[in-house]
DNA sequence: CTAAATCGTAATAAACGAAGTTACATGAAG
DNA sequence: CTTCATGTAACTTCGTTTATTACGATTTAG
């Protein structure tokens, strides 16, 4: 199963934008992104939306960040990106009139809706601060190994 | 995203089979299942793999439970399917010598681990007859409805 | 005012995986 | 031996996601 990775790769762009703190554009950042500057604008486009980054068009125009990384979390990211489905298993759901699958169907969700719920709660607990905090300390040690 | 629904398919199939106690034969089970006697080969021959399931050729010959319904789990039966991927939502993984994809890495992992491992354990909590109890209580209580 | 740079977005193509289908081999029952 | 059912390989179809193309809209520089 393909795997959404669109959280993962704009917390990449974020962090490259909050380590420059200037103006990066699509085209800059499809390179970061490993995809291509269209990809980029729509998925950063969902972004703008909901306030987290603001764009400029024009020479000199691009992406900047425009939330506080204290309090931006990897929720509101998720939440920005239009809340993709989380799980790659799920229900069939197809004859919601059989009583066989309305037994297995209530087994599974409350699963499901359990492990989301703390899902969710970690995400909401990871600021981009902190990411952006690891990300430099990570970068000393390595500084300091070469 | 399109989900894989074969945990919730095969425990249809396992408790219709567990109701009548009798061979099924491939066919009838793809009907219940609203797929082709192949797939359910395939994916049945998976549990038989596993040992929960025996599968017996040529005339009158069909599939059967070989397992006691106290000590199947939810968690047997994803672990005999390949222990699918559970997330829809993942890393990026293409530049694992990059420090901010690191950083951005361990902040996912250490979150999907912990739901995973609650899924997980949930499942191991449910076993078969446990469900097909439920199914039977469901089934009085529509009967007394009606 | 014009030219160049950049985002905005629609439309289309390509890639990928899952599921469905076909075909035929294998084995068991009577 | 004939029939019925599973076993499995090969192929096709389908749906979704991502990539690409194309062009419009907007802004800056000179």
């Amino acid at each position: 199963m393909k795997r959404d990775s669109r959280l993962s790769s704009v917390l990449h762009a974020l962090l490259h934008m909050a380590e420059q703190k200037e103006l990066m554009t699509s085209e800059q950042l499809a390179i970061c992104m490993c995809t291509n500057p269209v990809v980029v604008r729509r998925t950063m486009g969902l972004l703008r939306d909901a306030g987290l980054v603001t764009s400029a068009r024009g020479p000199s125009g691009g992406w900047m960040i425009a939330a506080d990384l204290e309090k931006v979390t990897l929720r509101d990211l998720h939440e920005a990106l239009g809340e993709p489905a989380i799980f790659a298993i799920g229900n069939r759901n197809e004859s919601p009139g059989c009583l066989v699958e309305q037994a297995v169907n209530a087994a599974l969700d409350g699963a499901f809706a359990d492990a989301e719920a703390l899902l969710l709660d970690r995400f909401a607990k990871v600021t981009l601060a902190k990411l952006s905090a690891d990300f430099n300390r990570r970068h000393a040690a390595h500084r300091a190994r070469s």
